[in-house]
RNA sequence: GGUCGGAUGGCCGAGAGGCGAGGCUCGGGACUGCAAAUCCCGCUACACGGGUUCAAAUCCCGUUCCGACCUCCA
């Protein structure tokens, strides 16, 4: 190994908005924490692009070099609906008449399988919150003995946000322009004595499931208090990177930063990391506007998932991005394309050179950019189209950067994956017609196939197929 | 009302004061039995009005429009 300095990570952190060089506080490991789903439903692509978020920081500082240790929470109780009446856990069980913690399962395990079909590198660990209430009763105590917490009148235990005076520091808000009346949770702030203060411990009032036995009696963790239990516990009480999608900038992370803070007396997170929104064809993707699209919904218009992962990084993590069909289908094009070309590469011997050393060299200086993977894949495709660097370089290249971009590029463009055998015979017999001339068999035959969503085409070795992508 | 972003060709989108990113679509050509794919060529855009500068999509001021967050949300 040579002695040369590691290149440095800028990220932009939310709460200095600026640019602010990631680093291992204990000098041994990167330290990060992202906010996981909760798993009450199917986790959309919008989601995605955030988990994406993580993963591109990981593979980069794994790739320069960093040991990583990075906890992802799983949401299995506590975060409340809106009507601030029904955990969401629990409605969606009683609206799939199943146990709570069976749709937890569920939807934990749909969430690991569409982060493995983006190649989004997994945790090292998921902590449920459902498993953790005896962290949250030790910080929720720890925080009432230093007089950041208080037990109201309702035996819900509530934060006093005015003891902590940075309050507001992430989102730009000021706990003086936060105005009451705001939404649901002012209806029950009689038992709080500030409006802005918020509950880490919920009695259990009428509720008989996921409660928990407490020093204030039964009841269940509020959402934010998880998370400054999780990060604090699991990455050994300090925080280099804190990750989240935008919207969890307020009030979520703000009221983490200021529980994890006043029990540590510091700063409890270096580098807060926030992803953007995304907008499906224009408009918001939520469920209440009827507008989501899933990783399965891409399966079935045999869109190969990576194309989704392709289009993100065509786009900046801090602006919103509008994914569209076409979007996607151009990106699933142009993986296929770059698959195809690395075959024909693959004709020459992967080389290793000062040149290819360079282009690598600065593909990854655009991601220390604060990950700048636009401009990272316009290098990419312009050494792609290159007349002047060789093909072996080429594949040397390539085949570094797939490990940070996680793209897949030396699968084989054409998988044949669950051919039922009808088509393939059809296959057979084109080829079969087409050797012997038959060009009006062999064209009947390949309509007969474009009806069945395959599209064939020919080349000097014979024929190939691809699974034609649906409207 | 408060805070923060945007506006770029047929479409999507990057953009670093100075040679028109790139992709998709479309048109022409090469190749092909014909297609498809691929390769080559073509399609000269930056919301509006001022300003700074030798030079502005880029910096400054103003205007219009769009969006996000402001106690559900990735």
């Amino acid at each position: 190994m040579t002695t040369k300095e590691l290149p440095v990570i800028n990220l932009f952190d939310t709460k200095t908005r600026k640019l602010q060089a990631l680093k291992s506080s204990d000098g041994k490991s990167l330290r990060i924490y992202g906010c996981g789903p909760t798993v009450y439903r199917d986790a959309h692509v919008g989601n995605m692009r955030t988990f994406l978020l993580s993963d591109i920081v990981i593979r980069l500082a794994k790739y320069i070099g960093y040991e990583i240790r990075f906890i992802q929470n799983i949401t299995d109780v506590g975060h409340m609906s809106e009507d601030f009446v029904e955990d969401k856990i629990l409605a969606q069980a009683k609206a799939e008449s199943k146990d709570p913690y069976e749709i937890a399962k569920i939807y934990e395990a749909r969430f690991h399988t569409d982060l493995k079909l983006l190649n989004i590198t997994p945790a090292d660990k998921y902590p449920k919150a459902s498993e953790c209430i005896d962290l949250m009763h030790n910080l929720i105590n720890e925080l009432i003995k230093k007089d950041h917490a208080y037990v109201g009148s309702d035996n819900c235990v509530y934060f006093s946000a005015q003891t902590f005076p940075s309050y507001g520091a992430i989102s730009g808000n000021r706990l003086d322009s936060l105005k009451p009346g705001h939404r649901f949770e002012y209806s029950e702030a009689g038992a709080k004595r500030f409006h802005a203060d918020w509950a880490l411990w919920k009695a259990a009032e009428n509720r008989t499931q996921m409660i928990w036995n407490s020093p204030w009696g039964n009841g269940f963790p509020g959402w934010h208090v998880e998370c400054s239990a999780m990060s604090l516990h699991y990455l050994n009480g300090f925080v280099d990177l804190h990750l989240g999608g935008i919207d969890l900038r307020f009030p979520h992370h703000e009221n983490e930063r200021a529980q994890s803070n006043c029990i540590i007396d510091k700063e409890a997170v270096a580098l807060w990391l926030h992803g953007e929104h995304l907008l499906f064809e224009g408009r918001k993707m939520a469920k209440s506007s009827n507008n989501v699209v899933l990783v399965s919904d891409l399966i079935a218009r045999n869109i190969d998932p990576l194309a989704l992962r392709l289009c993100f990084l065509e786009n900046r993590y801090r602006s919103q991005m509008d994914l569209s069909w076409d979007s996607l289908k151009a990106a699933h094009q142009l993986l296929q394309r770059w698959r195809e070309k690395i075959l024909i590469w693959q004709a020459s011997d992967s080389m290793q050179s000062d040149e290819g050393e360079i282009l690598i060299s600065q593909i990854v200086a655009d991601l220390c950019d604060d990950l700048d993977t636009p401009r990272a894949l316009q290098k990419i495709r312009s050494i792609e189209k290159s007349q002047s660097i060789s093909d072996g370089v080429k594949l040397e290249v390539f085949n570094k950067i797939d490990k940070l971009f996680g793209l897949d590029l030396f699968n084989p463009p054409n998988q044949s994956k669950n051919l039922p055998d009808h088509l393939n015979e059809i296959l057979i017999q084109r080829q079969k017609a087409r050797s012997e001339g038959n060009f009006s068999e062999s064209d009947r035959l390949r309509d007969l196939l474009s009806e069945n969503g395959i599209a064939v085409n020919d080349s000097k070795d014979g024929q190939t197929w691809n699974w034609l992508i649906s409207d």
